[in-house]
DNA sequence: TAACTGACTCGGT
DNA sequence: CACCGAGCCAGTT
């Protein structure tokens, strides 16, 4: 499992665009790589992440804005920290004013 | 080689 | 309004 160039890369990159204090979901990546129902691979993507130290995995959360990934972080609060710390205000796993902080790619970064 | 899994999302009941 | 099932893509076993 070493730096693969294929799918992985692409979400990462993506994700490393996302600004500090906002965040975006799975599907919104999802459908920038042009797989709306692709959400679930790039969380899968996000698993593989950890192996690099500049993707903000815990910046990208499902469309709900609840913070499922939580769970597969160092720390399960870690997600939820570090977003707290970036100003991201988040009650039971779950972020707040989602809609003003959301970062859409495909909007955004267009 | 075939089957299973997964940090999702949408639609129907 | 809440619960259930189906669809999607790629990597892993």
């Amino acid at each position: 499992m070493d730096q693969k160039n294929n799918f992985f890369s692409d979400v990462w990159e993506i994700v490393k665009l996302i600004p500090e204090g906002r965040v975006t979901s799975y599907g919104a990546i999802a459908e920038y790589l042009g797989s709306k129902r692709g959400a679930r691979m790039v969380g899968w993507a996000m698993n593989a992440s950890h192996m690099m130290d500049d993707v903000p995995a815990h910046r990208v959360v499902n469309k709900k804005g609840l913070l499922t990934g939580k769970h597969h972080f160092d720390g399960v609060n870690k997600m939820q920290l570090l977003l707290e710390k970036e100003g991201v205000i988040i009650i039971d796993n779950q972020i707040q004013h989602l809609d003003q902080i959301f970062w859409d790619p495909n909007l955004e970064l267009l």
